[in-house]
DNA sequence: GTCTATAACCTGATAGAC
DNA sequence: GTCTATCAGGTTATAGAC
């Protein structure tokens, strides 16, 4: 049968929808049932536990997130400033069609990150950090960019980043009137954080005052 | 008797605690009880409902969170960096005591921004974010600080300062060992989240190259 | 495979004895 | 004021009929 895997498939979207909309905790499996239009237990009967279930829906946005990074490539040598607007440009995106992702993410990582990296590591390898970290430090060793550690860059570019979107709807009480009017806040932010960051990242000749 | 009023106050600075630490929907009365060492049904004694408990101690959170904000004072002139140095000092003094305070704060925002506004203008009086954005513009139209939207100069704050207590827990898994190695790693953001806000707000004589 | 029925919890809240 | 007892509602999960 494959509308077997057809109910399955829409479990899952559906899912994995709903627990970045309201977390794990604030989202019961009858919430799900009722969305999907199905009786609770199918629900049980298809991934017996809600934290199995969890587990099918986690790979696929960690995957949608980490995805987006993109480290200086020796071989295209591709400038500062276009790896960021890249980076900006992809998270950007991404945010936009999902807003409540980055909660959905900073929620996880304080309910429990070990499972979080335990995953992470699963699908992009047990070496993936270190990876990124060797990658990181070549490019500096080259004189491409700054010498600064490889957290601070996350923490710059993860932390203005993320922000807006931590705070719409707080933003949408005091500043702001609507969905359209935080669009054009966010048109005016992303010129900012680009600049923050080119300035963080680029070798000491072009930034230096 | 007096004994009333201890154990009253016991419980709210206690769920004040757990609160901060689980947030609203993590703490149950329940586990505020067991904390606190008394009955279950005695919170109900004294504040009859969770929603009623929770009021009597989000008061004092926003109050140590909004305090720390302090704007360009026309009379005393004090300099931008001096400012900005302030500011950081203020709520990196205030999240190494409170580390869960980021994310409650944000957690609470997404469960309820009405609520949490409603609470702040109360407190601080209705026309008090007005009031920031007027003290603001005339520190601009001065020539103080640089023309940008106030907004932006609160996701720059914090957006920076809040970034690596919301990650917290992921960085200990990565790439530091215990609290006190993750204190240096603070060390080390410090002047770099300075140093790009000064940037920010500096008048254009001092900010362009 | 999908349903009903039910189990075994946990939650906030209240009534009433002491 | 503080307790026990109880309620009404929600949660995940399973057994068993169809």
């Amino acid at each position: 049968m494959d509308s077997n895997i057809q109910i399955e498939e829409k479990i899952i979207t559906t899912a994995r929808q709903m627990f970045i909309d309201k977390g794990f905790n604030g989202t019961s499996m009858s919430d799900i049932a009722k969305e999907v239009g199905i009786n609770r237990t199918v629900l049980h009967y298809y991934f017996r536990t809600k934290d199995k279930m969890f587990q099918a829906v986690i790979g696929g946005i960690i995957e949608s997130i980490i995805s987006r990074i993109k480290f200086y490539d020796k071989e295209t040598k591709e400038p500062i400033p276009y790896l960021v607007n890249n980076f900006i440009e992809a998270y950007f995106n991404l945010f936009k069609k999902h807003p409540k992702l980055p909660m959905f993410i900073l929620r996880e990582i304080d309910r429990d990150a070990d499972y979080l990296f335990t995953t992470l590591l699963s699908l992009k390898g047990e070496s993936f950090i270190a990876e990124l970290k060797c990658n990181y430090e070549e490019a500096i060793n080259k004189g491409y960019i700054k010498n600064i550690p490889l957290i601070y860059v996350f923490y710059t570019a993860y932390g203005l980043m993320l922000i807006p979107f931590l705070t719409k709807s707080a933003a949408i009480k005091v500043i702001v009137k609507d969905g359209k009017e935080f669009e054009e806040l966010l048109n005016g932010w992303r010129p900012i954080i680009e600049n923050q960051l080119i300035l963080l990242l680029s070798a000491p000749k072009e930034a230096h005052k």
